[in-house]
DNA sequence: AGCTATTTATAAGG
DNA sequence: TCCTTATAAATAGCT
């Protein structure tokens, strides 16, 4: 139909090509309301150019996933990867939640609740566990003490001579001297700060043990604290 | 185009619309396959006849079900029930496995790893909460002991002329025997005989820990937590 | 995007 | 459903 007959191939002529799709993507989807309104059928009609643009007809005006719903029962098709995907996704969700479920229960105990639940004898490894567990909580608090007292000795050792030059009252400049403070504080930002405080606050805690006497040469106690670092050879200050 | 012109409205006779709907639907397919090869273009045709019978064309023979991802993937358009499901699937999925890591990351601390990643001021707090679930260990220990003395003392009271006239050698009926058991093993059905052979098999546990009633003799009061190991009736030497 | 000669689709009928 | 055929419709090639 045309001035020509052509053979139904792949047209090479770029142009054409377009030109013929746009003509026959119109009589298509033409052809494709009329027989649905002639026929009363349910059709639906998607097409991609070779370029990728879209076009689409739908007997229903905007039911195209509902045809395609309709299609895929029909068929008993599956769209390709999401399917498997969902069903993979169900079981991740249920391992998952047993998961979550499980952790809930074993979290109880630690906090001292559900103990009914727990089988007797379970209840004393519990217990070692729960004491066992103080005990590193313990001995992290210590570590982190020793670890105050090592930055506090390299501290006051390499401004020994800023220290003793704003104790002899000669003014240092603001900006100077805050810069020490935060040398110091660096290390561990604003929870060193923090840390002092809450074991002045706290003197039957564990830190107690290890809390700055300040009665005590604080210069002799860090010494001991740390003695490899009177020897550091990063020091700049020796 | 044929012997006259016709209205683009449904075909009321039926024999009419159906034969309208095949011819035309076969010429539909057709248009289609031209198209798509003429331009090579990627096209889904997707017909429901109004009987419900379902024709296809697919340029990408038996490729429909990747044709329709692409389509609902360009269109942002989703399947209408069970990808809502989808969606909320892997909704409910994201908070699951945040819970499940949170949960994770909440216990540990419990067993004494990661107090690294404490924050400092909130040791003292942890340590407390270790404190705190292991006195109430302790405590439920105390009380299953309570209970079971209470259980003991109880049973010995009430059954003490059956335990003479077992003792005295005369047989008692089997089911009657059994019912005290039972009676005395009801309250905590099970953990009970095990609790009690746990603490023979581990004498320095719980029960030396505990507070029990001393002006019962402890060895006696043992001797009697099993009376069914001395007259059991389903024992073969008897 | 129009035009139009020509091909193609199909309505009506068998 | 298929065949036939007159006719409507679609469209290839051109502008």
């Amino acid at each position: 139909m045309g001035r020509g007959k052509i053979e139904i191939k792949k047209i090479e002529n770029q142009t054409a090509r377009q030109v013929t799709f746009s003509k026959r993507r119109t009589g298509l989807i033409k052809k494709t309301r009329e027989l649905s309104i002639l026929c009363d059928a349910h059709i639906g009609l998607i097409v991609f150019s070779a370029t990728g643009k879209l076009s689409e007809f739908c007997s229903e005006q905007n039911r195209m996933p509902q045809l395609i719903d309709r299609y895929l029962h029909t068929n008993g098709l599956r769209l390709p990867d999401h399917h498997d995907d969902q069903e993979q996704l169900h079981h991740e969700m249920e391992l998952l939640r047993r998961e979550t479920c499980n952790l809930e229960l074993r979290l109880r105990p630690f906090h001292g609740h559900d103990l009914a639940s727990i089988p007797p004898n379970e209840l004393d490894g519990l217990e070692r566990q729960l004491e066992h567990s103080v005990l590193k909580v313990r001995e992290r608090k210590r570590r982190m003490l020793e670890e105050d007292n090592n930055n506090m000795y390299r501290w006051l050792h390499e401004h020994r001579a800023a220290m003793e030059f704003q104790q002899a009252g000669i003014d240092t400049k603001p900006g100077e001297y805050q810069q020490f403070i935060e040398q110091l504080q660096c290390y561990k930002p604003g929870e060193y700060q923090q840390f002092l405080e809450q074991q002045q606050q706290q003197p039957n805690s564990v830190l107690q043990l290890a809390t700055l006497p300040s009665e005590i040469d604080p210069t002799y106690n860090l010494q001991l604290a740390q003695p490899n670092l009177q020897n550091d050879p990063t020091a700049q200050n020796d």
